[in-house]
DNA sequence: CTGAAAGCGCTAACAA
DNA sequence: TTGTTAGCGCTTTCAG
C-alpha cells in the first residue's frame, strides 16, 4: 500500500530506514512544522481542510512519531523496566504477561532483563535502564522470598516489586496471599467432610510455606478440628510426595483422609504414590494443589484442584500501581493479594459443595 | 554513598527525578560540555588533569548520559524489539533469555510483547516499536509453523522469526533441525540394539511433526530397520502417551522394544502406562523423548533421555545474527540449528554407547 | 587543549 | 489560522 518510506532526495535521515520526519511532511504539505504538529495532535485550531491535508500527507508518507525526540522532550520515555532476579521461570513469565498486556494498553513498551540471581548483572541492567530513562521499574523473582540484592530503593526512578520483596520495609511490594490462598484450600476440604487432612509441602525456609502452614493450622481450628494435624517439609519435587505418601501410609496409624500440597508438583507425587497404593482420589483421599500449574493440574489422574496465586492479575496490578507511581501517587510496604481456588476432580466435589 | 542525585538549585530537569545532565556537569566542573563530552568518551586530547576533574565531578552528581538524547542524536536506540504471537510459553522464554542475555552484553535492551494470536495486538505492537525506533525485531512464537499474520517484512528495520516462520520465503527464520533432532534420538535407540522401534508424536498438521517422521525414518532406514515401523499421530498430551500404549501393547502383535515419542510430555505418559503394565523401562522398552524439557525429564522414573533443540542457543544466535543484520549483513531464508541428545536412564545407556 | 554552536526530531509558547 | 523559534540532552565539527 505504503510505497517504502524512502526519504525524500536530500540529506540522509538519522536512522538507518530513513523514517520521515515531521519535516518532511511539513515540506510534502506545504505548511510548517508547527502545523503538521498540531493537525497530528489534535491541538490549537487549525482549518479543517488544513488538518486532513496534513494527515493524509503524513499517512502517504508512512509517518510515524520519533518516540526518543518526543521522551526527550516530554521527559517521559513511555517505557518501563522488568528485572527478573532469576531466569525468566514459571512464575515470572504471567506476571508479565499481566503487566505487559496492561502497559501496552497504555502505550508503554516493557523491557525485560534476566539477571539470574547475578548481583553484577542486575547492576549492569539496572544501569542500562536508568541510562534508557525508563520511567519505571518492576523488580521479580521466582520465589517470592527476600531478595539478596543491596538496596535499589532509591534509584530515583518508581520502583516495584513484584512476587519479590526488598530488604526495605518501605518499598512496594506485591505478593499472593498464601496464607488466605492456604487456608481456603483447606477450608474447601473440611468442608467436603475431611477430617484428618495432612499437609505436605516444600522447606520452612521459605516464608511462603510458613505462611501457608499459617493458613492450614488456621483452617483447622476454624472447622473445628482440634484432634489432627500433620504437617511434614521436604524438598519442591514430585518425589517427595512420593516419600510422604510412603511416611503417611505406610507406618500404620491414623491415616489422612486428605492431602493439602505446597505445590502441584508435590501433589502430583502424591497422587501417583497413592494409585500405586490403590487407594482412591478422591474417595479415600482428597489432593489439593497450589499454584495451579495446567501441566499438572491437568495430568493428574484425576484432575488437580488448586489454588491459584493470580499472578496474572498480580502482573495487570502491578502496571496500575507502576503507573499511580509515576503520576506521582505512593505506595509503601507490602500488599498482598487474594488467591482463588480452581475446583477439580481430586478433591471430589467439582461443582460446589 | 552518593547523595541522591537532587538537582542543582535552578531549572527543573525535564526528567521527572531531575537526574543531572552533561550542562550541570559541565557547570560544575568549571568547564564546557564540550569538554565534559569529550572526557567522559574518551575522544579529542585533554590534559589529563580535566579528564579526571570531569569524571570525578560526574561520579559525584551521579551523572548518567541520556541514552535516549544519545540515540536521537546517533540514530540509532540501541533497543530491539521481540513479539511472541502467543503467551510467552514454555518456548518463548528460553529463546528470549538467550537473546537477551547475549544482547544484554552489546548494550542493547529488549523490548518484550505479547500478542497472544491476535493480529490487531500485533499490529499496535509493531506499531509502538517502530515509534521508538527499535533498532531490529524479533518475532516469536509456540510452536515452529507458519504464523497467520500478513507480512511484515518491509518494516523498515532487520527482522528475524526465531521458532516462527514467514510467508515471505526469503525472510530470515531461525528454526530448530526437528529432522536432524530425531534421526539422532532414534539412531541413539538403534545403536543400543533395539529393533522394532515405534514413534508416537503429534498431529501431523505440524510441520515439525512431519520432519521429526522423516528422521525416524531415515535413521530406521540408516540402521537397516526395514521389517518394522509404527507411527502414531495424536494430541500433545500426557494421555496420548497412554492411549498409544495401549494401542501398542495391549492387543498383541509384535511388541515395540522402544517408543521414540514427539514430546516429552507423550514420553511421560508413554512410561507411566508401561510402568501399569510392569513393562520394564528401559529393560523390556527404551523410551525416548523431545524438548528436553526438565520439568519432565527429571520426573519421570527412569529420568528421560531426549532430545534438546537448545533454544536458549538459539535465541543467542538470534542475537548474534541481528546484530549483525543491524551492521548492514543480510540474511535470508531458513537456517535449521542442530538438536543435541540428552541421555538418560530411560533409554538404557547413561555412559555412552 | 578548550569553547561555541549546529543539529538529531519533536513540542509548545509566542509572533505574525 | 499559521509560522517561527527555543529548547529537551547529547555529539561533533569548527573556531579560538
Amino acid at each position: 500500500m505504503n510505497p517504502p518510506p524512502s526519504r525524500p532526495p536530500g540529506k540522509t535521515g538519522a536512522f538507518g530506514s530513513g523514517a520521515p520526519t515531521i519535516h518532511d511532511v511539513a515540506k510534502a504539505a506545504g505548511v510548517s512544522i508547527g502545523t503538521v504538529s498540531k493537525a497530528l495532535n489534535d491541538q490549537g485550531r487549525l482549518r479543517e481542510e488544513t488538518r486532513v491535508l496534513v494527515r493524509e500527507t503524513a499517512a502517504r508518507l508512512g509517518f510515524r512519531p520519533n518516540d526518543l525526540a518526543q521522551a526527550l522532550h516530554r521527559g517521559k520515555s513511555l517505557t518501563v523496566g522488568m528485572i527478573s532476579s532469576d531466569s525468566f521461570g514459571r512464575f515470572t513469565m504471567p506476571i508479565m504477561e499481566g503487566l505487559e498486556g496492561y502497559l501496552a494498553g497504555e502505550g508503554i513498551s516493557v523491557f525485560m532483563c534476566n539477571a539470574t540471581d547475578d548481583p553484577e548483572r542486575e547492576r549492569l541492567h539496572i544501569e542500562q535502564l536508568l541510562g534508557k530513562r525508563v520511567d519505571g521499574l518492576v523488580f521479580t523473582s521466582r520465589r517470592a522470598d527476600r531478595r539478596p540484592t543491596a538496596d535499589m530503593t532509591h534509584l530515583g526512578v518508581p520502583t516495584l516489586f513484584v512476587y519479590a520483596q526488598s530488604h526495605d520495609p518501605m518499598a512496594a511490594c506485591l505478593l499472593p496471599d498464601d496464607q488466605q490462598g492456604a487456608r481456603d484450600g483447606v477450608l474447601h476440604l473440611a468442608r467436603l467432610g475431611r477430617k484428618r487432612i495432612a499437609h505436605v509441602t516444600g522447606p520452612d525456609r521459605f516464608e511462603a510455606v510458613v505462611l501457608r502452614q499459617t493458613g492450614y493450622l488456621q483452617a483447622l481450628q476454624q472447622s473445628g478440628i482440634d484432634n489432627y494435624h500433620m504437617l511434614l517439609n521436604g524438598p519442591w519435587l514430585e518425589t517427595w510426595g512420593h516419600d510422604a505418601v510412603a511416611q503417611l501410609f505406610d507406618h500404620g496409624g491414623e491415616r489422612p483422609d486428605a492431602v493439602f500440597c505446597g505445590n502441584d508438583q508435590i501433589a502430583r507425587g502424591v497422587i501417583d504414590a497413592l494409585r500405586e497404593r490403590r487407594i482412591a482420589v478422591p474417595g479415600d483421599v482428597a489432593v489439593v494443589g497450589f499454584d495451579n500449574w495446567d501441566v499438572m493440574t491437568m495430568a493428574t489422574r484425576p484432575a488437580l484442584t488448586s489454588v491459584d496465586m493470580n499472578l496474572r492479575g498480580m502482573g495487570k496490578e502491578a502496571g496500575v500501581r507502576l503507573m499511580a507511581m509515576i503520576r506521582g501517587e505512593t505506595f509503601t510496604g507490602i500488599t498482598r493479594l487474594p488467591c482463588s481456588l480452581a475446583v477439580r476432580q481430586s478433591c471430589g466435589a467439582t461443582s460446589a459443595t
